[in-house]
DNA sequence: TACATAAATGATATGATATATCATATTTAT
DNA sequence: ATAAATATGATATATCATATCATTTATGTA
């Protein structure tokens, strides 16, 4: 197999490629100070990890980053350890992990001071594309309102949507 | 391995057993007639996998549906079958998959005449309880909102939310 | 510095969900 | 009776994920 990425989720490279680079770099500084501050480290292969997802702006299966890791950025990383560290990311909340799509995101947030908001995720099913939201408090009370009404209560208010963006809606 | 159903996702039989077999009856029978309705057949062995949903009352993957036809129903149902059964019992609108949790549910609605409404999943993380809601219209279009303000399109409006039931959460 | 400890990463095995493909059996139509 | 369509069986393989033990790297203390 030549890779994890299909031709169908081609990683898309937006034209301000060099500006891109640069605010990732900002965004990597930005996680990396804010983990010192939790005492945490955000490690040079930790970087590489968060970087990959930075730079594909796709949700991204583990074995699909470790590809990208390695092919793209140089550093040899085990899916496993992709694993490991995907953990640690989404512990630091650097990271997403969206359960409808098995993949992984970078937070939106990190370079925002404010507290994390209950995310919403649109998830594009053909390109996996994703755009991280937050849910209106109204919405989400109605949401609850018809949770517990049928005896259940919400264990992750994290919301995820099946969705096509408008680039795949307009080609497909 | 003994069997795909853990100890901590155990099928839960409730007191009536008896009035819920002959309830089964009556849903398998609407579930017929709706196939012979459309064309379709509803088989003895689709029969079989709709009735190990009906029974266990839970989101089963479909490993462990081939297990409980096998033991429970007494019908030789390979992995491979069931995935092709629940793919045509969800074109028939008598199941769900769950892709939140990788798992499959029968349909609430199937002795109804109403159509069917835009389902909302309230799934127990804990024991894979299922409850099928419908979503209020003023909630969907607030949610279709946000979506479309992102630049996205619902591609299913099913919405699947992780929960604890309350049965679990007093357990636990 | 030298050593002990803890944290991070590497490597391997295995489990769990899902799809693809071809063979066989059953049903339906002619 | 035969052909065609449908349904099922069987095998291989892809894909996502966890468990475990070994090795390396960083950190703290004598
Ligand atoms: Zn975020
Ligand atoms: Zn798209
Ligand atoms: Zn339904
Ligand atoms: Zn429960």
């Amino acid at each position: 197999m030549a890779g994890h990425i299909t031709g169908e989720s081609p990683i898309q490279r937006e034209p301000g490629i060099a500006n891109l680079m640069s605010s990732h770099k900002q965004v990597l500084a930005h996680a990396e100070a804010q983990c010192a501050d939790k005492g945490t480290k955000l490690t040079q292969k930790r970087k590489t990890v968060l970087q990959g997802l930075l730079q594909t702006q796709q949700a991204m299966s583990a074995y699909e980053l470790a590809d990208y890791c390695r092919d793209e950025l140089g550093e040899s990383m085990p899916p496993m350890s992709v694993y490991r560290i995907l953990e640690f990311l989404e512990g630091e909340q650097l990271v997403h992990k969206l359960k409808l799509a098995n993949r992984f995101v970078a937070c939106v947030h990190i370079t925002c001071d404010h507290k994390h908001a209950v995310p919403q995720f649109l998830i594009c099913e053909q390109c996996h594309r994703v755009s991280e939201v937050s849910i209106k408090e109204s919405t989400l009370r109605a949401l609850r309102n018809n949770v517990e009404t049928a005896g259940f209560k919400l264990a992750s208010p994290q919301i995820e949507l099946n969705c096509v963006c408008d680039t795949c809606a307009v080609a497909g």
